[in-house]
RNA sequence: GGUCCCGUAGCUCAGCUGGAUAGAGCAACGGAUUUCUAAUCCGUAGGUCGCAAGUUCGAAUCUUGCCGGGAUCACCA
């Protein structure tokens, strides 16, 4: 199915058999990017000569051998260089149609993951407001990449880090109040700096008031903030998870701070790293660069994280006795490895980039070092309307919500383009382009390819006067797809599961996207075909042989545009009108 | 100042963990429509891959040092 992967494998494990085991990863088995360079190409003989000090002809000869014995290939060529190109017989890519036709949505799936658990932790903002562009990118890179994992056979859980305790939430509460106090008619202050001003609360506090009446009116604190904590970070969650469903976000477990506190989990982390002489008591230094006016030398419990790669020790207790954000966090990770999650990944805003290298020694520290974690960050989202930049005002707590976003473009535009560049690279989103209805919207272009397919099919059944489904197809001459652009298709839909496993071992999504955009530019192209100035029709009422070969090469192509979009998590569709 | 990320065509970006002549889209210019959906396609033009050394058969890709842009540097989360 994977046919790179295949006659890789061919290739390496005669090698080793010819060479012994320890032979060099980097050989590389690829589809050239010029067609006379043949259809695939290795580097074997470069690294080989390099590697094993034996003459250049002798691994020539051997690499070609193990190609001839397949009996899959034309011709075998090594050209100055030391590449050697290869030709298939016209059947093994014609062939290759014909398997993916039966495999359909499989096609392309791998067991790279071997059916290992993995944890991908994404989103996890803060129950303090709703969501806002600037988590969209990281929900949707969190959801894509789990989807991707899948793909290829990981067992993924996707997962929700709350920070439902400490200073934050008793601020929310504090907010709250305010609207409960408003909500009575009281005359109240400003909701000052650093609280939540935003009207999501407005709701709330009526609710607030039906409830309670104005019997927390003149109440001290310690008899109402833990009941409008709770109400208040439940309100909030329901806001972010209806937020994050209608984007099309899932995740399966939502970790609870105060849970990993009221359990003891944390107490008990902190004591194992106590046991393992990894906490000390001392002074933090003081913070450079910026002059922080809160920062007064005292004396903390730290972390030895400077031990396992981190530049500075950090804080885990205040010299107060209270936890830093820091400490339950590691406890959290723990909590997870012992979960049985030996992978992690966490995707992150960069604003938290300077976090990582303390997460990662952290992590090192718990789990002596058996897990796989890594860290991707995703850079800001610039908004932008027709190329200028969307203000948002964030003192009045009004940015512009992911809710507003959805509705003003809907959340496919969305998630292609929050995972259509690099997570590193910034991100420039303008709503006037996914409003468009051309070429410049690379989620038109794509869908318009896939209901151009679909109605190719429908219009065949009807013209044709015979029902097309896939067995019809199946049993079609497929060596008459031998045009230069049917079999660049074919190639281009065969380096698929490639695209996709490179996606996941590199857990960059955004290599889907861009593969989806080349697909479907080489279909648009081949319907665009003209043969000696003559417009080839791929419905030819007078050829039903032909049309039926070049339908089922298009019926593979949809089902590959339509996998492509299921891992990016929008629904292919059959017409657009 | 330290750390991390980015720097590729006028603009927005790919570049397959070191491969062959650096690629798309947009914008510009010139074409294709008695349409199987032109929401598309074809062609032209556009480059010192930020700069400089190094590593080797071979560098946009790896190393080091500069230059420019961004993020971050807590006893916030």
């Amino acid at each position: 199915m994977n046919i790179l992967r295949k006659y890789h494998d061919i290739l390496v494990n005669n090698l080793k058999e010819i060479y012994g085991e320890s032979l060099n990863p980097n050989i590389s088995l690829e589809f050239p990017k010029d067609p006379s360079m043949g259809d695939i190409s290795t580097n074997a003989v470069m690294i080989l000569t390099k590697e094993l000090s034996l003459e250049k002809d002798k691994i020539i000869k051997d690499v070609s051998d193990i190609f001839y014995k397949t009996g899959d290939f034309k011709t075998i060529n090594v050209v100055g260089s030391g590449f050697i190109n290869l030709i298939f017989k016209d059947n093994i890519l014609q062939d290759l149609i014909l398997k993916i036709l039966n495999k359909k949505e499989i096609f392309g799936h791998s067991d790279l993951g071997k059916g290992k658990k993995i944890n991908i932790e994404y989103v996890s903002a803060n129950p303090t407001g709703p969501l806002h562009v600037g988590h969209t990118r990281g929900a949707v890179f969190g959801d894509v990449l789990s989807n991707i994992m899948e793909f290829v056979g990981f067992k993924v859980c996707r997962e929700y880090y709350i920070n439902d305790s400490g200073e934050q939430v008793n601020k929310l509460a504090h907010s709250t109040y305010i609207r409960y106090l408003q909500a009575l008619g009281e005359e109240t202050k400003e909701i000052e700096d650093g609280f939540y001003p935003g009207e999501y609360l407005i709701e709330l506090g009526k609710t607030l008031k039906d409830q309670h009446n104005d019997k927390f009116v003149n109440s001290p604190e310690e008899e109402w903030i833990d009941i409008f904590r709770e109400s208040s970070i439940e309100h909030i969650m329901n806001l972010i998870k209806e937020d994050l469903n209608s984007l099309g976000v899932h995740h399966d477990v939502f970790t609870s701070e105060k849970y990993l506190l009221d359990s003891n989990i944390v107490s008990s982390v902190y004591e194992e790293l106590d046991r393992k002489e990894l906490l000390y008591e001392g002074i933090s230094t003081s913070p450079k660069g910026n002059n922080n006016e809160e920062w007064t030398e005292r004396k903390h419990i730290l972390f030895k994280s400077k031990k396992f790669g981190d530049d500075e020790d950090r804080v885990v207790k205040k010299h107060d006795g209270s936890w830093t954000y820091f400490m339950p966090d590691i406890a959290y990770h723990k909590n997870k490895f012992d979960r049985g999650f030996s992978q992690m990944i966490n995707i992150l805003g960069a604003d938290h980039s300077g976090y990582i290298s303390r997460m990662k020694s952290a992590i090192k520290a718990i789990t002596q070092d058996k897990a796989i974690f890594d860290i991707k960050t995703c850079q800001l989202v610039k908004l932008t309307r027709g190329g200028q930049p969307v203000k948002m005002s964030k003192r009045s707590g009004n940015f512009i919500t992911l809710k507003e976003i959805i509705e003003e473009v809907g959340s496919d535009a969305i998630r292609f383009m929050m995972v259509s560049r690099k997570g590193e690279a910034k991100l420039d989103f303008d709503f006037e382009l996914f409003k468009k209805e051309n070429n410049d919207n690379p989620v038109f272009y794509v869908q318009y390819a896939h209901a151009r397919i679909c109605s190719l099919l429908k219009n065949a059944s009807n013209s044709l006067k015979i029902d097309i489904d896939d067995n019809l197809l199946a049993n079609s001459n497929l060596s008459l797809l031998n045009n230069k652009i049917e079999l660049d298709i074919i190639k281009l839909i065969a380096s698929y599961p490639k695209i996709v496993e490179q996606a996941a071992s590199h857990k960059e999504p955004h290599r889907v996207p861009f593969y989806l955009r080349d697909l479907s530019s080489a279909f648009h192209q081949y319907w665009n075909l003209k043969i000696n100035d003559e417009r080839v029709k791929i419905v030819d009422e007078n050829d039903i042989e032909s049309t039926l070969s070049r339908l089922t090469l298009l019926r593979v192509v949809a089902i590959t545009i339509s996998s492509a979009l299921s891992i990016l998590g929008i629904k292919a569709l059959n017409e657009l009108r």
